[in-house]
DNA sequence: GTGTATTGTAACTATACTTGTTACAGTTAT
DNA sequence: ATAACTGTAACAAGTATAGTTACAATACAC
């Protein structure tokens, strides 16, 4: 399939609103940015909103901004707000249960994909959305 | 997409491949254990192959066996074969350039995807096939 | 040498997920 | 009232995976 971006477009979308400050966004100038149609990033959004990263409003003038200042916002709760969150998958067909690796291997891949999810939760959390915005302005200084 | 269970099913072929020790292993009995079809298992050991990681024989009485001993196989080099290796995607369309953070946010987003690989990389570094393999085994002994 | 078993690989199908798009009901400022 | 938004459903298009069939190439066994 389409590899699945929606983490990437959240924290762009997050270092938008982020860096336009306290004022309501409509999703049209969010997909300008990111080069998408406004449903793609209302669906993001939406997302983000479950999680109370973002607050939006309807009707006239309405919009979302952030609900949390940006040094509150981590990545590990945008990345759980938008993904399924495992790195790699397990078979969809039950392994054969006769065989003494087929019957076991299962809980042992299980207990590594937790491991391997949590360490990348652990390296998430080492950056808020904070320190994004001052990685994409410090680009913007050294840039070509 | 259904999801990429390439690397699950390449631990659980491999760790088929340590408990049979060493003979030629057909993919038929392979897919068995599996519970998948053949071919399936020949596209992955072919994969593992090019990493140097078994070894087939084609004709009559061919098959596979590992080209080390579980204890210098690690999960890294197992990932490394089977994966493209992204842990997120990041959009296919370019941001806009006219717009400070579309400009600057994808090489910080590229920046966080390699520390998060890396991330990965290393608690995937942390296990080898023998590990793998006891771990198999005492499940068998405790189960219910 | 002939026959048989097995890998390697191409080609195709079915399925499923993601993105993009249109459409529209509901909501709120002015 | 009107206009400007969000939220969300529905659908199309693109693409990746897994499964399957088929077959050429290869190597053992006799």
């Amino acid at each position: 399939m389409a590899a699945n971006s929606q983490f990437a477009m959240a924290v762009h979308i997050l270092t938008f609103l982020a860096k336009k400050g306290d004022q309501n966004l409509k999703s049209d100038m969010i997909a300008q940015s990111v080069n998408t149609n406004p449903v793609v990033i209302r669906r993001i959004l939406g997302q983000l909103a479950q999680a109370d990263l973002v607050a939006s409003q309807t009707g006239a003038s309405g919009g979302t901004r952030l609900a949390l200042p940006p040094e509150k916002i981590c990545l590990v709760e945008v990345y759980k707000a938008v993904s399924c969150g495992e790195v790699f998958a397990l078979p969809i067909r039950q392994a054969n249960q006769d065989c003494p690796v087929g019957r076991n291997i299962e809980s042992v891949l299980c207990n590594l994909q937790k491991a391997i999810d949590r360490s990348v939760a652990e390296k998430l959390g080492e950056f808020s959305l904070a320190n994004v915005l001052e990685m994409v302005d410090l680009e913007d200084t050294v840039a070509p």
